[in-house]
DNA sequence: ATTCTTGCAAATGATTTGCATGTAA
DNA sequence: TTACATGCAAATCATTTGCAAGAAT
């Protein structure tokens, strides 16, 4: 599930990494930072903030806010806005890749490179810096061969 | 740059189309929809308040948000969230089609179907409904073969 | 008369900001 | 000490809602 290498998700590489970025790795940042960045799943500001809550001591919201919005700065984090909803979720999988949507579930997949291609005939004056792409639709659970009885 | 059939954007015409969708022509509603269906290119909200306003008296915010999601709803309209702005753009152009956001300019151009091929191979649990794609980059005026001299 | 629509203003919800306090080099 | 980070509460901004007044059938 680790979006990065996160054999054990101790301080000490999380400080690396944010060091690394050029932040400061703070007590607070490096607590939001070992959830958002190894074990979270496309959480929402209030997802980061209720983890925090429950594992750390009163971090304010404005600081997770100012660390989020800090990480999608540093490239460590990827802000993802849904037509579902108008809370921002955060993705830790920041190379390219598509997302699909259950729209049964409102639960948000990676769907990894190779799973959607995307060609283009775009002439060269688009310079084209990154394409997004989310399916949308709904995922079934069992799919024999089945046709309805 | 019409999206639907407008020789003349004749209320009459905007008129049956809102009835065909199933929304009582007001004269509001019509207003709204001769600038947003026939004219309007990927507008926000305040853009749609704005013109209203330069053609009609008065016409209250609340309408105009009322009036914008009755159209989505009906499918006559699409709403967009762009990863630029927390502001929902409309997009009349309701068949199936990329995005292009200039990162320069903020526009937001159409792609038509063909100009950007995504090919998914996701197994049948996929129930897919729609694909969304965002092309990001720039868009360059001039591009002769040049190289900067 | 009844039903639907409008306009206004207040409410909401996500996010940002200002500022005084706290912390680390 | 000096610069930066934090927490809190107030501010902001887009959008929605409640409700009384108006229009259409």
């Amino acid at each position: 599930m680790a979006r990065r290498d996160a054999s054990s998700q101790g301080y000490a590489l999380v400080e690396r990494e944010l060091r690394r970025a050029g932040i400061q790795p703070t007590a607070q940042r490096i607590a939001i930072c070992s959830y958002v960045l190894y074990q979270a799943d496309h959480p929402c500001v209030d997802e980061v903030k209720s983890w925090v809550d429950r594992h750390f001591p009163k971090i304010s919201l404005a600081t997770v806010y100012n660390t989020l919005n800090m990480l999608v700065e540093a490239k460590l984090l990827r802000a993802v806005r849904l037509p579902n909803s108008d809370k921002v979720r955060f993705d830790s999988h920041v190379q390219a890749h598509a997302h699909f949507l259950d729209e049964m579930t409102g639960e948000l997949e990676d769907l990894d490179a190779g799973r959607v291609e995307i060609g283009n005939r775009l002439g060269p004056e688009y310079e084209v810096e990154d394409i997004e792409v989310l399916v949308r639709g709904v995922r079934r659970g069992d799919v024999r061969s089945g046709s309805g009885g």
